[in-house]
DNA sequence: TATGAATGAGAGTTCATTCAT
DNA sequence: TATGAATGAACTCTCATTCAT
């Protein structure tokens, strides 16, 4: 969509492509870039001519990740009807966190971003946005009178994204129960927000 | 407590300090066994005189973190209040997972158990023994009234712990407002729950 | 001059200035065909349409560093006056090689002659020609009496540019006090070939 | 014979060996470390056990070379007899770098030094002391009369060196003519500098 | 129990060169 | 001529673990 993404190699996309699936099943520390090459059918030295090296390729999948944050900030931006936008997003963001890349690749993207800058740098961001974006929608809310006061908006807001991607990961051991356990997290959190 | 605790070589609690230090700094996948040995200042090969090897070090700590839960499975386990007793359990726990060592440590342990077996089992015992007392402080709560009902407790069980350690976690990037955070995630927990 | 240096594409020539200032910043085997091709301005694969490959480079070079010999050979030719024209090509070949570019490419090729046959081919035979020139020059010397007999001309003449170019070298470190180091470099050997 | 000579581990010292046959064969930037340790008949991770790295086995190289010029500082303080001592030792050192691993080492180091700043300290620290002894021998002998009065001593006996270690280099292609050369360069010097 | 030398597989990265466009 | 993606061997170095002392 960007005038970037036009002239990004295809092969680039298929390196990270092919990390994605690496880092999915091994984590991101235990693949090593040889597993990455292998898996996009790729030599090894030609992974250096689209990436400087391991960590710019997950640097670019948080990039990644968090441009999609952005569909979930303009979906909150729509503050006409804060307790429908909110429930739209959580059914969205849930669905979107359970889909195992997401919930995986976010899990590691998190972790890594604990002690790498670079990858706190291009994903916090974004995450920060959304966090904003959403405490900004429950204030609204309350200011409305549909949502309950909340004694910090923007806490509150991380709550809900820890829940809903918690959720998330733990789906990937018991997928069966998908459905239910989204309704149950889903509930609790605009019961929550009820005054 | 147990037998087998008392008879533990005071080494070997050194080598759990010296691995908790170091993969507190560096993540448990980044942190090498001569790191460890360096942190304990002790020779690389009398590690292995206490330890089969690095993953039997992060075994030893899950259990000792999975043991640490038992305490808050004892709280929790007294139902004649159960609102009260959620409450007590929520700012105790909010405590626990607000020390950095605890917080990183879980996340470690967590994202290590997704795909280490010995880990997942070790640690996700006690933990699903949690979210069992906790769900069933919930429904308990449903029962004589003073909670809302839940349509799935153990999911609910397993939110307000994602929760908190995810409160926890975030307070290690902007810990001077920890109070007021703690304050803000247990209102709207109790909240949620209130019919 | 040569029919040959007419047809030299400009792009080969840039390459070659090129290398040489990679060669000297960092050594001919710790330069890669990428430094030069980046200090060229000029893509990777273009290189190999002017030159077979990283060593066809330096042996260029050895040429164009020999042929600048021969102006050095042709002046110890007249030997009219050998005390006059080794004063002058002592002079002359002590500025030349006081220059940095002559002085340390002059060593790598050397350096690089001691194990390469290639480079000791190309470089070595005008090398060998300026000794002779040099010795030449001294017997002659000797036969008319400006210069003491020696034992073994050609021995002496390759010390003479041992110690002007080991001069040339070391000047790169104390660049200062250049003019007076020479100075008492020549003053030497013109004073060891009295009789 | 220092103190610490004594606790170096013997396999360091295999490890020493085998990579300077490595680099007298291929030269330094040749040599890749799996030559050296195939040569000493290690392994490759043991190598690491005692040396940080490639670079601290020449600064190790470098150290001997440096501590090996010490007995020629010790040769010529010994002023009485200037013309005495300078030729005994212009004798001994041109046997000592007419001695290939000398001789190539010396110009593996010498080069390596010109870019290399922990090369350079730990062998230029003693090539100075030896330049600044020799010219200090060369002033005496001005003083009593038996040399002539010299621009810049070191400078001159920058040169000597120079002379003799290149005629070191240059025997290892005509090693046949060894003892002539050595004569004609020596007797080149002393005459160099009657007064 | 304690030591650290020894192992060799594996890490991430760079290399000179080729080739289709 | 010019480009840069593609190649895979080679690079230095680290890894967890073993073992003789």
């Amino acid at each position: 969509m960007s005038s970037e993404t036009q002239s990004i190699h295809p092969r680039k996309l298929e390196i990270v492509e092919a990390a994605v699936t690496c880092f999915l099943e091994k984590g991101y520390h235990q693949t090593g870039v040889r597993d990455i090459v292998g898996q996009a059918g790729i030599s090894l030295g030609n992974l250096y001519n689209h990436f400087k090296g391991k960590e710019a390729i997950l640097v670019f999948i948080a990039e990644i990740e968090g441009q999609e944050l952005s569909d979930f900030i303009g979906q909150l931006s729509d503050n006409d009807d804060p307790c429908a936008t909110l429930g739209l997003f959580i059914t969205d963001y849930a669905a979107y966190v359970a889909l195992p890349e997401n919930a995986l690749l976010g899990v590691e993207i998190l972790t890594e971003a604990l002690r790498n800058p670079a990858i706190a740098e291009v994903f916090g961001r974004n995450r920060n946005r959304l966090i904003i974006a959403l405490a900004e929608c429950i204030t609204q809310g309350t200011k409305s009178g549909v949502f309950a006061p909340q004694i910090d908006p923007p806490v509150v807001a991380c709550m809900i994204l820890d829940a809903l991607e918690g959720q998330g990961l733990h789906s990937l051991s018991s997928p069966s129960e998908d459905n239910l356990a989204r309704n149950a997290v889903s509930s609790f959190i605009l019961n929550g927000l009820k005054p």
